[in-house]
DNA sequence: AACGGTAATATGTAGCTACTTAAAATGTCA
DNA sequence: TGACATTTTAAGTAGCTACATATTACCGTT
């Protein structure tokens, strides 16, 4: 039998954590360097290094060269959210996966979604419209722009066949992806396509992604009532 | 002038990242081995070693010991949420941070609280309902409740100056967070807390902390009408 | 005191070796 | 053939060295 006398990175992480919460350094503070820490846990300044940085990427603290590793002065908790393509979460969940499109039309984008690009000209998009079911029941309502500039591929796709949401993460990496999530009172239409009721609450993710700096598509989807969105792990 | 002739882990993440998309490996495809990508393109193993660590941070593979590395079958759009203290919230947006304790009641833990632990027996917790305001007017509420065997100092907290959001962020650390975020309509009471009307689609933001298996706190962030809930990046 | 260039320094990255560990693959025996 | 033990394999961890790079800190000049 063996004693593991090795320290892991993660005891060390573990044991700067403990030393934060503790009080011993608050928010702002300046952390040792890492070659002093590495000395007085005698341990190697790489595995102090992969110790911070996991610090640094759940938020607790920040480093930066020269100025050294401090407590992040405004701590937050930080959570992972999966978004899935929206036809393995309904098989995921049970579900038989249907698929609708509504429309598909090629046309000058508005100024809402030019805004959710951070753009000022006008841009040819295609717009999209589509619903995804569950069991042949309404599960969620796609309003979606491809930007064509970008993703021109997207003509040639049939989306009576395949939804954009699953051709773009399977065939477009993003460099950027911006998600903003609210609640919104379904309206007529809503509550039709989704078989709600109108003013009931629903909740609605909106996801814009980019690959260096050009846009390739902003998505409105809104969930049926009821509908929960959890955290990975 | 020196040519950087060196690999960083952040090219060899985006040639493997590349790889992937053009189609060269698909869903659930095995990809060489560490050793013999380090080989291929003339790096060290540590150095594919990180740039695969990233890439399974990001959801894009999966990698097992002696199972080797497969691309990811399910592709997901992976995003980081900072949930920041309240105050600090409100103070970033520029409003002045209020505060108001509603009530604060040792009681047992109802069914619906202990399930959101996951326990069965009766426990012994804090209730606590408080509303954050921003310039004097309402800005969330906030429904929690605190297990007072794993945090018996709250009892010591005078949440009428400071909210036990701060104090437990600022003071106990967790091994696990849960998060649920739903879309729900504005009943009386909440209408009238956060001078909204009644029926107002709301986001409500539901939060669960553990430490090391032992329940923390769980809460229910209630917003007001059109707020928002951003990535971080 | 303001400015600007230079040196000092803490973190970031890369490469190498050695060893650990989880789990798949294989072999053995009933 | 099936259950179980053993081997092999590929990723994970740790330690070391060397060098890169972004800032801060310092100092001299005007």
């Amino acid at each position: 039998m063996k004693i593991t006398n090795r320290l892991s990175w993660k005891y060390v992480r573990d044991e700067i954590h403990h030393e934060i919460l503790s009080g011993r350094y608050g928010p702002g503070d300046r952390l040792p360097r890492d070659a002093d820490i590495a000395n007085q846990l005698n341990c190697a300044r790489s595995t102090v290094q992969r110790a911070m940085q996991d610090l640094s990427d759940i938020g607790l603290v920040e480093r930066r060269r020269k100025g050294g590793t401090r407590v992040h002065p405004e701590p937050v908790t930080r959570a992972t959210l999966d978004i899935p393509i929206t036809r393995h979460e309904v098989e995921k969940k049970g579900g038989r996966y249907g698929y609708q499109l509504i429309m598909q039309e090629e046309m000058s984008a508005p100024r809402t979604v030019l805004a959710a690009f951070e753009l000022t000209s006008p841009v040819s998009m295609l717009r999209i419209e589509a619903l995804h079911l569950s069991d042949n029941r309404p599960y969620m309502l796609e309003d979606r722009w491809v930007c064509l500039d970008t993703v021109p591929e997207i003509r040639d796709v049939d989306l009576k066949i395949q939804s954009a949401n699953e051709w773009l993460v399977l065939n477009r990496p993003y460099s950027r992806c911006d998600l903003r999530f609210y609640a919104i009172s379904a309206d007529q239409k809503m509550s039709e396509m989704l078989g709600a009721k109108i003013g009931d609450a629903l909740l609605l993710i909106e996801r814009s992604t980019w690959i260096d700096g050009a846009p390739i598509t902003t998505v409105k989807t809104i969930t049926t009532p009821g509908y929960q969105l959890l955290t990975s792990s």
